[in-house]
DNA sequence: AATTTTATTGAACAGTTGTATAGTAAATGA
DNA sequence: TCATTTACTATACAACTGTTCAATAAAATT
């Protein structure tokens, strides 16, 4: 069964509204009830759906993340984006997929936010990095908690990068990445 | 001059309060109201120092990541220790530090709670990286860049472990980052 | 010990939160 | 098209939030 069409629109409405709030006024300043009068739906609808704005914003976020899954999946020049060795700075798309979404990424980032959104964002870039197709693993070497260390050191750097306010070029993080990662740490 | 004692003792009262509280219950879901009759502190009191009740606890977290700081500057047998390089499984503290403190680090690592104490973390893991005697920065790599790679990746090390409730032994985890480290990412 | 300074208190305010209930409206499915 | 199901609304409630204020108490300064 598919799903009403009531739900379908007050999400929408939602979602709507959010996003004309967020041009004004931070994520955390918006409340329940203001963001509700926006959408002109009742207060109980909403606790009906969602327990707290953020919830709604994490729906939104989803999605987000969903296009940088996509823009992987597609197999004509990005294909095995994150491989860690043979690493092509052409084919790393996920500071091109930041820099385009660079409003939410503002707020994934931003210290009052809750930990969930940097969760549902390392949870896609680990498994970015766990379809990828050298993923040999070494012997001895634990493979989730590689991939935890791979997909949240390429994370620091977005974060760093919010942090310099995405001054940095997309082509400069690319270069930069590649030269981190095939340097590797012994080989100085 | 020194700060008046009233200040310090509305403080404690509040710190202590906030211990009794997460006791029995999980940060987001106490309130203002709850902690200041709890520390018998007036409201008015608390927001002439705080603004939310997670202030109080990254007070509280500011002297354990202190901690962590003071375990490597002692010389004795912990100097270096996120030595990139010539890594020994023995003189790595940060796991340690962590299951120490392992309560807390669950609350910092939980997804309802604001990233600002994770933003903590992490400056004082890239500040442990960045004096690290061995910075001899690589050409054509951005330092800040790089100690943001280095020390988000270790702490992804970190969320995976409470992921996966702290089950990985300090001495497991230890071999394993040197494992990772040193195996680099371009050696397979 | 007396004076000045300032942290704390208690009370009050409008607005928000979370929850519940009964009535209404709209979508679904036969 | 009609009956059934279910999402939505309006309203109400107690508790919490953020802020202000005059009064008080307790530090610091002389």
């Amino acid at each position: 069964m598919k799903t009403d069409m009531r739900i379908v629109k007050t999400k929408e409405a939602l979602h709507e509204a959010l996003l004309t709030l967020l041009d004004e006024k931070s994520l955390e300043t918006i409340s329940i009830t203001e963001l509700c009068r926006t959408a002109r739906v009742n207060r109980g609808t909403f606790y009906l759906h969602y327990g707290r704005v953020e919830d709604v914003f994490e729906e939104y976020f989803r999605e987000i993340t969903a296009d940088l899954a996509v823009s992987y999946q597609e197999p004509y020049r990005h294909v095995a984006v994150l491989k860690t060795s043979e690493l092509d700075p052409d084919t790393i798309r996920i500071f091109h997929h930041v820099k385009k979404y660079e409003r939410f990424y503002r707020i994934v980032f931003s210290k009052n936010v809750p930990l969930q959104y940097y969760y549902l964002l390392f949870e896609e870039v680990k498994g970015l990095l766990l379809t990828d197709p050298e993923a040999e693993v070494r012997v001895g070497i634990d493979a989730g908690l590689f991939s935890a260390y791979q997909a949240n050191a390429i994370i620091g750097m977005l974060l760093h990068w919010c942090q310099h306010d995405f001054s940095y070029t997309v082509d400069e993080l690319n270069r930069q990445l590649v030269r981190i990662v095939s340097a590797g740490t012994t080989g100085q």
